[in-house]
DNA sequence: GCCAACGTTGGC
DNA sequence: GCCAACGTTGGC
């Protein structure tokens, strides 16, 4: 009991891509907020499923861009709940082996925080030092919805000129 | 457009 | 349970 209180509460931090000609930050900025849907891999379900909380902030990553790269910080807004797309035979994201009464995929609504002035570019992501062990800038790393440590989520914070940059970094 | 890396599927 | 084939992701 005692010491577990705090790392269970703690704050996570994650990234989410995005390509932007389907969905942007300025997207999301115009909508405020918006279902997480979509994902089709187990690992990013489980993160949204079992690991965020109300409150957790991610990394609005924008993927297949030109350039890739961090473009703003959204903040997770709702528990996790079954994805609608999977069981509507016209989205894109249909699953039509997905049963009803358990739903195979899982998500959570997120909320527009703040547009980077500048985008970061994946390659300057690359190019940090304190950077060389955060997921995304992995070789063959695909995963769409990753977790962050504090002090990279800071650091790319701070990259960005983010006014949240201290804050993020006290925890 | 290419292709490396990865996850999933399905035959055996 | 192995693994080849296939589809997808995503940087370049």
């Amino acid at each position: 009991m005692a010491g577990s209180a705090m790392s269970a509460d703690a704050r996570r931090y994650w990234l989410l891509k995005s390509e932007p000609h389907v969905f942007s930050i300025d997207d999301l900025k115009a909508q405020g907020k918006t279902p997480w849907e979509g994902v089709r891999n187990y690992q990013a379900r489980n993160s949204m499923r079992d690991a965020m909380k109300v409150g957790d902030l991610a990394i609005f990553y924008h993927s297949s861009s030109d350039p890739s790269g961090a473009a703003g910080l959204a903040q997770v807004c709702s528990a996790p709940y079954p994805d609608p797309s999977q069981f509507d035979p016209k989205s894109p994201y249909y699953d039509e082996g997905s049963p009803r009464e358990a739903p195979r995929w899982i998500l959570v609504d997120v909320a527009f925080v703040e547009k980077f002035a500048a985008l970061v570019p994946l390659a300057a992501l690359k190019a940090d030092p304190a950077l060389k062990e955060m997921l995304v800038v992995q070789k063959g790393q695909r995963l769409s919805v990753q977790p962050v440590s504090p002090p990279h989520f800071a650091r790319v914070l701070e990259l960005a000129g983010s006014r949240r940059a201290a804050e993020v970094a006290r925890g």
